[in-house]
DNA sequence: TTTTCATTTGAATACTTGTTCAAGTATAAT
DNA sequence: ATTATACTTGAACAAGTATTCAAATGAAAA
């Protein structure tokens, strides 16, 4: 490698180095940023945004979200998979039907304050 | 329409009619399940993150971005035009350049938010 | 004016994601 | 056992999205 120093991260010139310096130094990690990319996006869907607010106050069965939502109940369970996944759901089951409700309060609280956000 | 009911939204049979009429009832209109998702969308995505995150404590050029992140400048031009488009940055233009910065305060907190959440 | 440079933009591509449909479990009723 | 019911799952399709490349803009320097 001719002249590369191992800095040399990418082809782009950066214009002001000490501030460029300072913002490598408290970057997030890649990690870390794939970590709160992915936790937003659990919320970035309306079908999951719906279903996460009917289950507040009461546990509903998957039959009785799909009926709230308009959405058959195929397109639910995958979501409610998805939300299963990532524990922002808890499930019990009871004979055949099986009752989904909240787990997460902290997600719920990131909810919350988006719900603020865009009514305000 | 031979015995249907207007209320018969859906195909999906409801276990729990009071349940449902109720969650019906407080339910989130469709413009505020898309305005919420929309929201979170912009957070879901690991480049904004890291754009988002270089530009707490002080504005930086395009091309300063791109080199803290190591991506290419084109790259982040699209992105910065998303969190333009959503008012979540600003940026002021300085002869050739264009210095990007923070802008909506109550994103920020929904980012420290889901920061605290995936490092406790 | 011509050239250079920082940034933006449009088109193309690869990737991801949400829904539907059909098939598969598992439990209860007949 | 057979049938019905509540839910889950896999595959397929459509729609959306992030990055790259090339071209375009617009401002400053030569």
């Amino acid at each position: 490698m001719p002249g590369k120093k191992e800095q040399d991260i990418c082809e782009v010139k950066s214009f002001n180095k000490i501030k460029v310096k300072a913002a490598r130094g408290k970057m997030l990690s890649d990690d870390e940023a794939h970590r709160l990319a992915e936790t937003f996006s659990v919320l970035s869907d309306p079908t999951r945004i719906r279903i996460l607010h009917a289950l507040t106050g009461e546990e509903l069965c998957v039959c009785d979200i799909a009926s709230v939502l308009g959405h058959s109940v195929s397109a639910v369970s995958h979501q409610l998979r998805i939300l299963r996944n990532m524990r922002l759901v808890k499930y019990r089951k009871e004979s055949k039907m099986v009752y989904y409700s909240l787990d997460d309060h902290h997600i719920t609280s990131l909810f919350n304050e988006g719900l603020k956000h865009i009514r305000e």
